[in-house]
DNA sequence: CGTTACCCCTGGAGGC
DNA sequence: TGCCTCCAGGGGTAAC
């Protein structure tokens, strides 16, 4: 569910709230997620401060650098994750695998699928834990254009909407963004990556940013103890033009969208307005 | 090397 | 009501 602008959303709704902030403690109800959440964190985080919280792609990274062995935390939400705020001593429900204690409120992380990550990495470069050193450029970076896409797509032949979604080209883009930045720069999902011309590249640089930015500034305004969510009204506070809407008509030509599978995950595009 | 297939896990929707 | 299948916003790894 989350992609780079929920995770964004996340990171901005916990700033307030974190930011200079004592950890006390950990609460761990569930040993792995996807990774094997660190056995002593409790002990690992006690007395640190959170310093920052910022992102890196689909992470979040809580800088908690102390003069005796700080480092950060890096949390992935996965498929399902979300975080929130509880006062402490609610009561875990159903998928709350860890709470961050903090003195007056508790980080909590639920995630049924477990698909999430909660790392430790020791140390102050946080960019090079395993996790990180291989990702691609950020999308919403001033580095990010269409002639920076247009050379580093020049020998892939995979179609671009698997190459848009490839962490290690450029970070951020899921399922859900990468059909709508598709769309809004009708460029077909198909289409291999080493046959779009620099225009069309730029066109979709430029789909990519507002896209993500959009959904964003739209996320960023219902954040209160409750950090994002299970987005379950599809693109988060925006509607899609065309993810998850198969048969329905395209907004901009009315023809019925078409669903398709590529690299195991569901397509959704306009074969009229996307070429 | 680039690319694909499969796996991790739970829950919801829809068919029977 | 239950049981079955399929699907889901991510990503790591093995295999071709």
């Amino acid at each position: 569910m989350p992609e780079l602008p929920e995770v964004e959303v996340s990171r901005q709704g916990l700033l307030p709230y974190l930011s200079e902030q004592y950890l006390v403690g950990a609460v761990v109800r569930t040993p792995r997620l996807r990774h094997a959440i660190p056995p002593d964190l409790d002990t690992r985080l006690a007395g640190l401060r959170v310093d920052a919280i910022l992102r890196r792609g689909k992470y979040l990274l809580l800088d908690c650098q102390s003069t005796r062995g700080g480092g950060w935390l890096l949390l992935h939400l996965g498929m399902s994750g979300s975080l929130r705020l509880v006062p402490p001593g609610t009561p875990p429900q159903k998928h709350d695998h860890v709470d961050l204690l903090f003195a007056r409120t508790v980080l909590r992380l639920r995630d049924p699928r477990r698909f999430g990550a909660l790392l430790w990495h020791e140390g102050a470069d946080v960019d090079r834990h395993p996790a990180l050193v291989d990702l691609g450029i950020e999308p919403l970076s001033d580095a990010f254009t269409g002639d920076w896409l247009y050379a580093a797509t020049q020998r892939r032949r995979v179609a671009i909407k698997p190459l848009l979604m490839d962490s290690r080209l450029v970070v951020g883009i899921g399922n859900i963004y990468a059909a709508e930045s598709l769309h809004r720069a009708g460029v077909s999902p198909l289409r291999r990556g080493d046959r779009i011309s620099r225009l069309r590249y730029r066109l979709l640089a430029d789909a990519i940013r507002s896209t993500l930015a959009a959904s964003i500034a739209a996320g960023g305004s219902s954040v209160r103890d409750y950090v994002h969510s299970d987005g379950g009204a599809g693109c988060f506070q925006l509607s899609c033009a065309v993810y998850g809407r198969a048969g329905e008509p395209c907004p901009d030509c009315s023809r019925p969208v078409r669903a398709i599978r590529q690299a195991g995950r569901s397509t959704f595009y306009c074969p009229r307005c996307q070429r």
